[in-house]
DNA sequence: CTGCCCATGTAAGCAGTTACATGATTAA
DNA sequence: TTAATCATGTAACTGCTTACATGGGCAG
């Protein structure tokens, strides 16, 4: 049940139609809550049947045309709500710990192949974020607004960086193997 | 579609019932892939249909009886094809970085009690982690065929430390931050 | 024979994914 | 006027979660 609160975070910062949503939800929030259009159009309805959001007046468009929505007191109100509330971590899924593993029963045949194709993956992902740090956030500026975004961006740079070094250690192991 | 390859990977690992399946996904390969028993009961019932697992044989058991899997040839084959097939990375998640996000935003009253809480049960998981890494891997040893396994252990263990840090600093960023 | 736990299951619902549909606008 | 693209949506399906149901064995 996080969907609506990114979205509401999100027409919070800026008010948005679909599209517009959509296309944020590709980079920005999506970095670490992504969203298809679909999904985002059916919530958007729900968001307003709830009185959380409306449609920015002076537009009663149909269907094919832009509609913008913005954020009503209930939904701020929503989502503070939601931030302030408990909610246990969800455990680790993750399907290449899982690869791992298996091959350690069936053996590694063909694995390393993604194994390299997933570190260089994550490398350019890095390498996005780390140019978003340098952008938006130079050294030693960090106003007090801005001190949570970049903690956030910190928490994907530092993952990211797991993931790499990690992967290059893995894929290092994998050629020391005997089997290969 | 990983829980059918994580539970021939167990079932590799040891045949077993139902239950001690659901009692490993409590620890062990739960650690990087949960399910909960009615998952994994349906999945025996898929993987069976499909002639990738059958009961083992000397049990006819009816309702209410254990009844032990094993895995065939063709589900060590499908797990093996699995494996080394490519799959993209799953994009990041995460609630309590799309929370902080919203804090900028709405602001972050109340917010300070969940992420302690979250650092204690981070803190928690990393000393499990560690102490299985103690009694399973001690330092020198690792035979090959340990390598895999204790990889994967590692990244359990990096990752809790990469909650445990940035958790603690986003604690303390908060107590500086104006609004309290 | 009662209550409790063990073991296996069924049913309903929700979030997310994939594929497809429709109207409006723009460019050739 | 045709094709491409923008923008919003519907429909069907899959996987996961939550709540509940059923039968067997065992301790008091």
């Amino acid at each position: 049940m996080s969907l609506p609160h990114a979205i509401l975070t999100a027409l919070l910062e800026k008010p948005s139609s679909g599209l517009e949503l959509t296309r944020r939800f590709d980079r920005s929030i999506g970095y670490f809550w992504s969203a298809t259009h679909q999904q985002i159009y059916r919530e958007l309805g729900r968001l307003e049947a709830e009185g959380h959001i409306r449609t920015l007046p002076a537009e009663q468009p149909a269907r094919g045309q832009r509609k913008s929505y913005e954020v009503l007191p209930a939904g701020r109100a929503e989502l503070a709500r939601w931030t302030a509330a408990a909610h246990d971590p969800k455990p680790l899924r993750d399907t290449m710990l899982l690869r791992l593993r298996a091959a350690a029963v069936v053996g590694t045949d063909g694995l390393e192949a993604d194994l390299r194709r997933h570190l260089d993956l994550h490398r350019r992902q890095l390498a996005e974020y780390e140019e978003i740090e340098r952008r938006d956030f130079p050294p030693g500026k960090d106003a007090p607004e801005d001190r949570l975004r970049h903690l956030v961006l910190r928490a994907g740079i530092d993952l990211e960086s797991f993931w790499t070094g990690w992967l290059d250690q893995a894929v290092r192991e994998l050629g020391e193997l005997p089997e290969g």
